[in-house]
DNA sequence: ATAAATGCAAAGCATTTGCAACCAT
DNA sequence: ATGGTTGCAAATGCTTTGCATTTAT
């Protein structure tokens, strides 16, 4: 019996692949679409998009969130470090020190650091929880 | 002489700060929308906005950008840290090794961590000289 | 054969903006 | 009085989707 949801191996996912492996640029979706269409001047927006979404659910790259769409804003003004629920989503802040010497390591390598950012991610006490007993997602 | 570009205190601004300075739930702008119209049914959308902007510009508040106006991609599957530049916005990978022993940390407080990530900001090195030799935006 | 993937165009949706009226200083 | 701020609505801009058609397996 072939698999469901089997994931095909077509010409445009091997050429957003390559192009992707071929630069340390970390590109935008629409960055990547003006690169593969040199190769296939038909390829869609749409499909770029699904795929990126794909390969990144496979683990075949990485995306990287920026700018915002669903911006979250905190009274807080102190630096602080937060953990993201991936299944309901819950933002909680840390109560975890600050990294000391972080920003230096960073300055060593030639940059001017502002500030840094530091998130993890996973399932908060409860959604492990109810994962584990087998609840409805 | 009276200061450009000064900020004016109005009472939807003040609002806004009252209801993020009530809540530890790292809103988003539309909560925050439904929130403030209790007290000012006549708030629109788009002052929400430019006064959370405005604010965060101002350091009042803290913003945490999250979801995607601009997915960055990466073939690079290592997990490995990031700096941004706030002016030019390169984003590089940094030769940093991984904090060992960071998520661990964050699973003794009860979460259940899959991965984290950790952005620097600030000037990159272009950047910075540029700056410093006064040379346009 | 058959379900996944594509191209194209039409939504979606959070966020931004133009503009006249308004109001804090 | 003056220019920052607001409300309203239209516009942005990235991303997602519906659908008929291709295409990989």
């Amino acid at each position: 019996m072939k698999p469901k949801g089997f994931v095909r191996r077509t010409r445009q996912r091997e050429v957003i692949l390559e192009v992707l492996r071929g630069t340390k640029s970390h590109p935008t979706a629409d960055w990547v679409y003006q690169e593969v269409r040199k190769a296939m001047p038909h390829v869609s927006l749409g499909t770029i998009y699904r795929n990126l979404k794909t390969l990144s659910e496979h683990g075949e790259i990485q995306e990287l969130a920026f700018g915002s769409t669903h911006s979250r804003f905190d009274a807080n003004k102190e630096i602080h470090y937060h953990f993201v629920c991936e299944r309901c989503g819950l933002i909680e802040d840390l109560d975890m020190p600050v990294i000391v010497g972080l920003e230096e390591e960073v300055a060593q390598r030639g940059y001017n650091v502002t500030t840094h950012r530091l998130e993890f991610y996973g399932l908060c006490p409860d959604c492990a929880n109810n994962e584990s007993m087998g609840k409805a997602n």
